[in-house]
Parts: structure tokens; C-alpha cells; sequence
DNA sequence: AACGTCACCTAC
DNA sequence: TAAGGTAGGTGACGTT
């Protein structure tokens, strides 16, 4: 029930000093490994390029301006020919958008005005560029039909509408005539709660632009009157869905799937070649929507085209200790690189410097005297590279902004066409994103069509929690690697040297823009991005741009379509919470017999699925008796909702459900068959997406503030948890009984949420896991499928601290050896304890679990304390940051804090602690041990909280034996 | 000393 | 306009 990946595994064996030193010297070495790595990369490409014969110059003489033939390489492949009438266009689209144009002649849809144009990018398997423009798809939503209407008055809803919305617009800029496109009659059902399969008519109002819809949604809900009908608000339906997710949905597309537009049935756009970077774009096409094949990613669909993938990071000249400013710092640098998905190694390499930079082998560089000069000639390089992705360190919020401001500053007016849609200027905007999962975050967005903006820092916000989310951080955790050594400080002073020194800055700046291609590698975030795009439906971007809420919407909306329901638009407002998941009272202790755990897998959804769960067979209050349902038509949740059976009525939650978990397994039964390493990463990105869907339906129904909460599912869901953990707890312990001839009367003495810990009341990890795969199946038996509970593993020794605090060895794959130390909510896995703390205890819990000595993590923690006292360890790193200023009154009574950092090379830990000297520091309020601050020596303090845990987890009495 | 509230981060 | 959920440990800090 845990989404994001940890990686906040403890320093093992980190003694951030050691390491410090060792790579201090490596930094020195000249040259570099990563010049060395550089280098390597040039071989390959002369290879190539003796092939092909043809050669990029090194180094660009100063002043000289951007053209194409600076290096060949820059551009896509020469597109074949396709002729329309005889060739089938096939590409894989990675991104739509939608814009408000004329209509094209042939074209479907309205002629007249302004009509939205749905937008998509892809590419060919050759590598080419596509831009594919569909028309004829207008944005539309539903009202229920008011009683007694016919399709005679079809026509005076639609003026009547038509006439209120203009009316409502404050201008009229684009010179609107229409508004309402059409107002048809639809058989279609409400989603929410069952009706007794009450299909009703409504009405489907068509608009002319998507902007459109929620002035219309309004003027409906707050009271519309036409004909003869009296004044009567209208319940709109499906009006709060994104054009793109609409459009999506209607035609079966899916994010990053492949497209085809098949032969006599599109046109090629003709364009007008004012320069040889037009042919960047061989496939400008126009297409009816309704005429636009997509496919399942299923077999050969499963693949992905060769997207550009490019990689950048500049350097700017900032004043001494200031942040740079883009009014009045110039960039320096900016280093790209480009590369292939599926390829490993990127195929351009480029600096763009401001003055001279001697010459780096396996890199490109290209120097300019003006800074202007620099940043149009790179906006070139950008748009004639044309990648499908680009990625680089914060460039969202730092090197995109930076870049936009700085050419504004400068006036370099053809800068900010950065997408792939000439003539769209690219433009910087401030973006509040706001979600308890992630807390307020401001962001900066700019636009760049056809591009996908892939943020390395964003992806790993999202999706892992590290201590530290700096590059160099990051690259050591993931990479072991880190970036090249060149101090913020010292940047301008490089610039300012010669071209030596300005060469230095460019092997640091190239490696800033290397380490986000190798990470977007190894974490392989393009694959599992974009299977997540697919399992989905969402546009790639979304999964970026947008919560989790939209992932379910779009499959809700495709589940819905079939079955002809629709999706009502609910005011949100945040309400009580509800009951969530036991959590069962731990009998502390340590135990130095075997544990077994036994866990439900899918907890949540499998409960979904096995009673039917869902907003189309909830039965709300009264509809019994309303629609004369006899007992065994529905059941009643621990928590009093009712909802119908599957027999009565499917759910469409529990279909989505059911679709996950089964293309979920298929996956993981394809990974195993698999042999092919790139397609087994695209497997497991796929299983790993498919397991996140299924879990975040749940918390999608619970969301109060969302698109569709529906509490009724969530409470059942939770009520259904609590109810089955407690039995499974009775059952196991009723069963395995001495007098039922098992060796030991079995306890359950913690579990949490979908998972009981058991003690058997054997003695080896063998039987502990034969009894346990036993119990399981035994157990599920009582359940109704898809509901399993599962053996897991076993923890011997196990020790249990507190709810949701424990620690144990963890058996497996074999009873005969441990697969690895497992700490849960311990400071050894949080990120607010200095690594100081984590090291210490994390080596006190390998005494105790590991070699059964408990008094020797007690003379551990003491002598590390003993140590620090007398200053055998080198605290040069702990330093005083800041002492909390009290004046002498405010220190009557109470006691001068003082913070104290300790630092490693990738961050800084700050702790307060009280500094009253020869005083005794006791938090006897909590019942814990206490340690004596001797004076000055605040390191000691701030070892204090090892101590007390340490005291507490071994001096207790329950350790001892 | 006892207790409540908050921020933070984790387990599911 | 957009935003997955609840349970719970721990330390800092303020009030009584």
C-alpha cells in the first residue's frame, strides 16, 4: 500500500569522512575519468562517421554563426517520401495538444470561426518527426433531459443555450457567433449509485471550443429556461473532463501508444520551404479523428520509436555569494547532449561557450563573443536537433526560466521558440501545485509544444524519497558517481581566466548535462513513464504535470463508455475523514524465535473486487426498498453501506481492478519468459505501473477534495479490512493450539493494516515457514477470492519496539540464511536523523539481531560517545551553526539552545539541543534513560537521542534474555 | 510534571 | 483550477 520507491536506505557503512577524502583526491586527477569516458565516445562516432564519411569540426572559430552543416548529426534522418494515397503513416505518439484554428477544407467538423484542432507529436520507427493534426472532435458534456422532453425541443434548448452563453461572455474577442454546436438526445446511465439499471435520456450539448463548457455548466446548474420548460437547474455531467483526456477516451487512445493513419485517408500538409531546417517536419498531416487507427500496445505495439532524447545544463556568471539573476548575470555555458532511447550512449555532445574554450576530444564546442549570439544560436541548435524529450537537473524551475529571462534581458527575440510548432512563442508561467501527498509546491512551467519536458529533479521528487536531492547527491546514491569539482565560487573566476580554465567550467558543465541522461537510464524513466502513459490512457506529460486523480478518471471514463454511464460532475468540499486501518496493539519485546508473517496481497483492491465495490452498485439511502431488492440482490459493509452484487450488477471499479491485476500478472508471467533485456525493463516497468493503478483506485474514492469521492466505497473498503485482519488473527490463533497437537499455541503479537506477525511457537525459520504457507491458504479459504492472504517471509530474530517501529532479520527465499536486515520506522530509515545517529544505531541493531549481543550495542553506543568525549573522532565536521540568541532574561528559567550541524558532502544536518552545562538532560515524561551533558562538548548532546533509544531498546528487561 | 498541538516522516 | 487515503511515532514547544 506503498507507492513510492525508498531509497533512503541508511549510510551503510558510510562514514561520510572516509569517502570525502578519497574522492577529494580523485577530483584532482587530470584528466578526469569522465574526459577519459568522453573521449571513449569520440572513437565510436569517428567509426561511424569514416562510414559515412563525413566528420564534425572540434572547435567553431569564435563569431561563427549556427547553420546545419556545423555537424550533420544535428538533424532527424531524412524522411522517405510518403504519398498519402499509397502509404500507411505509422508513428508513436508522445504528445497531444489542442489549439483553436481555421478549419482545413476536406477536413470534418465546422467549417465556420475557430474550431479546436487536437494536436499530436510522434515519431516514425525511422526516427522521423510527425505532427499530426485531427480535426473534427468537439469538446461536449451531458445533462439529464427534463421530464416530458421530446426531440422537438432540441432546437430551442440549443438557441436558448447558445444565446445565454454568448450573453455571458464578458468580450468577445475571437468574434464567437456560435457557441453550441449540437444538443443531441443520449440513452445513458448516471454512474453514481445503482438505479436499477435506470437508462434515461440526456441530453449531450456539444460545444465549439473547449473554453466553452464551463460557462455553459454553469448557466445550466444555476438555472436555465427554454421553451416551454419551466426554470430548473441542470446536474451537468462529464463537463469537468480535459479536452485532451476527452478526446483520448473517444478515440482509444492511449498515452504513447502507436498511431496509424491509413493510406487515401490523410493529407499531407504542404508547407512552403523557407530554409533547409524545414525538413525537420516530413510529416505535417491533417486527419479526420474519426479516421485515426490506434493501437493496443500489445506485441509488435509494445515498442518504442527513437525519440530524441536531449540533455542540458548552463552556467551563468553570478556575482560573489549572490543566487544569479537573469537581468543581471550573463550564461556562460550551456553543454547538451543528445541521445537515442534504446541507444547508451548520447550521439551529440556539444558546449556553446562565451569566449575561447580549448578543445575537449569526444565534445563539440562552439564559442561565441556575444552572449546574444550564444543564446540564439543554441535555440537553433535546439529546434534543428528537435527532441522528442527533453531532460537536464531543475531545468524547470532553474536553466528553462533562466534562459527565457536572460534572452528577454538581452532582447534575443528568436530565443523562446523552443517547441515544435514554429511560430508558438515559448512562455514562462508561475504553477501552484498543491496535494497533501506532496505538500504546496510552486513551479515554474514554460510551454514548448510537441516536447516532452522530463525534469529529472521533478521525476525523483516524485517517485523516490532521498535524503538529499542534489545532482551530485543523487548520481552517488544511483550512479556511484558523482559531478566534476568545480565550486558555485570559483565559476566566474574560470570564465574570466583563459581557455583553459574556461575549458575546465565545460567539462563540469557537460558532465551536469551527462548524469541526468545516465540516471534517466538507470532508473529507465522513459520506459516505465511511459507504460504508466499506457496502462493508464493519460498523456506522458500529465504524468508529470498532474496528481493521481486523473490516471483513474481516464480509466473510469473508458470503463464507463462502454456500458453507456456517465460520470457527474461533484462539488467538492472537504468533509470529516474516515475510519481508516487497524493497526494491531504490538506486544513488545524481543524475540529470538521465529516470526512469521503472513500478509493480504492487494489488500484494498482485492476487497473492491471481491464484494463489488463501486459507484455504480452503491445503493444509497432508501433505494432498497425503492427498487424492491430482496436480501440476496445486495450485502451490507462492515460500515452499513450497502451496495448490489456482482450478479445483479458489475462494478466498473472492480472490472478496472480486475483488468489491472490480470494484465498485471500476464506481464510478470512474460518478464519470466522474457530474454531480451530491453524488452524485460519494458515489462517490469509495466507490472510495476499496472500495481500503482490498482492501488491508487482506493485513494481516489477517498479523496474528499477530487473528481468523484465517494466515501461510502472507501469506508466499506477500510471497514472490510479492519474486519478481516481481526480474523484472520482469531482464526490462526484458534487453530494453532497445542491441544490441536501443533508445538506451541500460536500469537499474533503485532500486524498492521493487511499483515499479521505470528509467533508459532516453533524454533526454526524452516517450520516457521512451512506452518505459515499452511495458515495462509488455510485462512484465505474463509475469504472470498480474489481476497489471499499470503506467507511472505519470516523474522528471526524479530524485535518489536513500538506500532510501526521494528526491526528482525528477514528469511525468505531460504530458511537457511537471512536475505537482509530489515528496519521499519526506525531512525535508521528516517531522513530528519543525522547520519551520525542512523550509523550508530543501525550498528547497534546488527549487534543485537545479528550477533545476539545486546550488551554489545550498549559498549558500542558507549564507546562511540566515550570516543567523541575525547575527540578521538574527527568532528572537524561538526560545527556550531548557530546559536539562538536569548537575552538574559529570556534565559531565566529556561535553557540556551544551540544548533549544531553536521556536515557531509551532500548535506547538512542541523540539530538544537540544550546547552546548560554539568546539568542532567532527562526526559523521564517519556519513561527513557538519561544521559549527562558534560560542559562544552555539544557533540555529546547531540548524541544524547542515541543514547535514550539505545538505552531503551537494550536495557529493557525484555532484551536481556 | 502533564498535556495538547504541531511538523515531520514513516507504515501500510 | 487542481489537489490519492488513514494510523501513528517522535521531538519541539507552549500552556497550565
Amino acid at each position: 500500500m506503498d507507492y513510492k520507491r525508498r531509497n533512503g536506505s541508511p549510510f551503510v557503512g558510510g562514514a561520510s569522512q572516509a569517502k570525502r577524502g578519497k574522492t577529494a583526491g580523485e577530483w584532482q586527477d587530470s584528466p578526469s575519468q569522465f574526459e577519459e569516458e568522453l573521449s571513449m565516445f569520440d572513437e565510436a562516432d569517428l567509426e561511424a562517421e569514416e562510414r559515412e564519411g563525413e566528420a564534425g569540426q572540434d572547435v567553431i572559430p569564435v563569431g561563427d554563426l549556427f547553420s546545419t552543416n556545423i555537424n550533420p548529426r544535428w538533424q532527424r534522418p531524412q524522411a522517405s517520401t510518403v504519398d498519402p494515397s499509397s502509404d500507411n503513416l505509422v508513428f508513436q505518439q508522445t504528445d497531444l495538444d489542442y489549439y483553436l484554428g481555421n478549419a482545413v477544407a476536406g477536413m470534418p467538423g465546422q467549417v465556420q470561426g475557430k474550431v479546436p484542432i487536437i494536436r499530436m507529436f510522434g515519431v516514425t520507427d525511422k526516427g522521423n518527426s510527425v505532427c499530426c493534426h485531427i480535426h473534427g472532435f468537439a469538446p461536449y458534456f451531458y445533462v439529464p433531459a427534463p421530464s416530458g422532453f421530446t426531440s422537438d425541443y432540441l432546437d430551442d434548448f440549443k438557441r436558448e443555450l447558445n444565446s445565454v452563453v454568448l450573453k455571458d461572455m464578458r468580450s468577445n474577442k475571437d468574434n464567437i457567433s456560435v457557441t453550441v454546436l449540437a444538443v443531441d438526445i443520449t440513452r445513458k446511465e448516471n454512474m453514481y449509485g445503482y438505479h436499477g439499471k435506470r437508462i434515461m435520456d440526456f441530453l449531450r450539448i456539444t460545444m465549439a471550443m473547449p473554453r466553452l463548457i464551463a460557462p455553459a455548466k454553469r448557466l445550466l446548474e444555476q438555472g436555465f429556461k427554454f421553451g416551454p420548460f419551466p426554470l430548473q437547474s441542470y446536474q451537468p455531467y462529464e463537463a469537468n473532463i480535459d479536452f485532451e483526456i476527452r478526446f483520448m477516451v473517444d478515440s482509444d487512445v492511449v498515452g504513447c501508444c502507436w498511431v496509424e493513419l491509413p493510406k487515401g485517408k490523410y493529407r499531407l500538409r504542404e508547407e512552403k520551404s523557407t530554409s533547409n531546417t524545414d525538413s525537420e517536419y516530413p510529416g505535417k498531416v491533417d486527419v479526420g479523428w474519426t479516421d485515426l487507427i490506434s493501437h493496443p500496445a500489445e506485441g509488435d505495439w509494445q515498442r518504442i520509436a527513437p525519440l530524441r532524447v536531449l540533455s542540458f545544463d548552463i552556467e551563468c556568471a553570478g556575482r560573489k555569494g549572490i543566487f544569479p539573476e537573469p537581468d543581471k548575470d550573463p550564461v556562460i555555458q550551456i553543454a547538451s547532449m543528445v541521445q537515442r532511447q534504446g541507444e547508451t550512449e548520447p550521439f551529440i555532445r556539444t558546449v556553446f561557450t562565451l569566449q575561447s574554450c580549448a578543445s575537449i576530444v569526444g565534445s563539440q564546442i562552439l564559442c561565441f563573443t556575444q552572449e546574444r549570439q550564444l543564446l540564439q544560436s543554441w535555440a537553433e541548435f535546439l529546434r534543428t536537433v528537435d527532441p522528442d524529450i527533453i531532460t537536464g537537473y531543475n531545468i524547470q524551475n532553474f536553466d528553462f526560466p533562466f534562459l527565457l529571462n536572460r534572452a528577454a534581458a538581452l532582447k534575443v527575440n528568436l530565443f523562446p521558440y523552443l517547441g515544435r510548432v514554429r511560430g508558438i512563442k515559448s512562455v514562462l508561467r508561475d504553477l501552484n501545485f498543491q496535494s497533501k501527498q506532496m505538500g504546496r509546491r510552486e513551479n515554474k512551467t514554460i510551454n514548448m509544444e510537441g516536447r516532452v519536458q522530463f525534469d529529472l529533479l521533478q521525476v525523483l521528487l516524485r517517485d523516490y524519497k532521498l535524503r538529499s536531492y542534489t545532482l551530485n547527491a543523487v548520481s552517488f546514491h544511483f550512479l556511484q558517481e558523482q559531478k566534476e569539482d568545480v565550486q558555485h565560487s570559483i565559476i566566474s573566476d574560470l570564465q574570466n581566466g583563459n581557455e583553459q580554465t574556461r575549458r575546465r567550467l565545460a567539462v563540469y558543465c557537460l558532465k551536469d548535462a551527462y548524469l541526468p541522461l545516465r540516471l534517466l537510464q538507470k532508473l529507465m524513466c522513459v520506459i516505465n513513464y511511459m507504460e504508466m502513459a499506457r496502462v493508464t490512457g493519460v498523456p506522458l506529460t500529465y504524468l508529470l504535470s498532474r496528481g493521481q486523480q486523473i490516471k483513474v478518471v481516464s480509466q473510469l471514463l473508458r470503463q464507463a463508455m462502454k456500458q453507456d454511464l456517465v460520470m457527474p460532475v461533484v462539488k467538492t468540499e472537504g468533509g470529516e475523514d474516515y475510519t481508516g486501518a487497524t493497526v494491531i496493539e504490538p506486544e513488545k519485546g524481543y524475540y529470538s524465535v521465529p516470526i512469521t508473517t503472513l500478509d493480504f496481497s492487494s489488500l484494498y483492491p482485492s476487497i473492491m473486487m471481491a464484494h463489488n465495490l463501486c459507484y455504480t452498485t452503491l445503493l444509497q439511502r432508501g433505494s432498497v426498498e425503492k427498487l424492491g431488492l430482496s436480501p440476496e440482490d445486495f450485502i451490507k459493509t462492515p460500515t452499513g453501506d450497502q451496495f448490489v452484487k456482482s450478479s445483479v450488477r458489475k462494478g466498473l471499479l472492480p472490472e478496472i481492478l480486475e483488468n489491472l491485476l490480470t494484465a498485471r500478472k500476464r506481464a510478470k508471467a512474460e518478464l519470466k519468459k522474457e530474454t531480451d533485456p530491453f524488452k524485460k525493463q519494458v515489462l517490469d516497468g509495466r507490472q510495476l505501473a499496472l500495481k500503482i493503478s490498482a492501488n491508487s483506485v482506493y485513494g481516489f474514492t477517498g479523496a474528499q477534495v477530487g473528481k468523484l469521492p465517494c466515501l461510502e466505497i472507501s469506508q466499506s473498503v477500510t471497514g472490510f479490512g479492519r474486519q478481516m485482519i481481526e480474523q484472520t488473527k482469531q482464526l490462526v490463533e484458534s487453530k494453532y493450539t497445542i491441544s490441536s497437537g501443533y508445538q506451541g499455541d500460536a500469537k499474533v503479537i503485532y500486524g498492521d493494516t493487511d499483515s499479521v506477525m505470528v509467533k508459532l511457537g516453533v524454533s526454526t525459520v524452516r517450520e516457521a515457514m512451512e506452518i505459515g504457507k499452511e495458515a495462509a491458504e488455510w485462512v484465505s479459504s474463509h475469504f472470498t477470492p480474489p481476497i489471499k492472504l499470503e506467507f511472505e517471509k519470516v523474522y528471526f530474530p524479530y524485535l518489536l519496539i513500538n506500532k510501526k517501529r521494528y526491526a528482525g532479520l528477514y528469511f525468505s527465499s531460504s530458511a537457511d540464511a537471512h536475505d537482509k536486515m530489515d528496519c521499519k520506522g526506525i531512525e535508521t530509515v528516517r531522513r530528519d536523523n543525522c547520519p551520525l545517529v542512523a550509523n550508530l544505531i543501525n550498528t547497534c541493531l546488527q549487534r543485537i539481531l545479528i550477533d545476539r549481543d545486546p550488551q554489545g550495542a550498549v559498549a558500542h553506543a558507549k564507546e562511540v560517545i566515550s570516543d567523541l568525549l575525547c575527540n578521538r573522532i574527527d568532528i572537524s565536521q561538526l560545527v556550531i551553526t548557530k546559536e539562538l540568541t536569548r537575552t538574559a532574561q529570556e534565559y531565566a528559567g529556561k535553557q540556551a539552545h544551540v544548533e549544531l550541524a553536521e556536515r557531509t558532502p551532500f548535506m547538512c544536518w542541523r540539530t538544537t539541543f540544550p546547552l546548560t552545562p554539568n546539568t542532567t538532560w532527562n526526559s523521564s515524561s517519556r519513561q527513557r534513560a538519561s544521559c549527562s551533558v558534560s560542559p562544552n562538548t555539544h557533540q555529546t548532546s547531540l548524541l544524547c537521542s542515541v543514547m535514550v533509544i539505545i538505552f531503551r531498546i537494550c536495557s529493557d528487561p525484555w532484551i536481556q534474555n
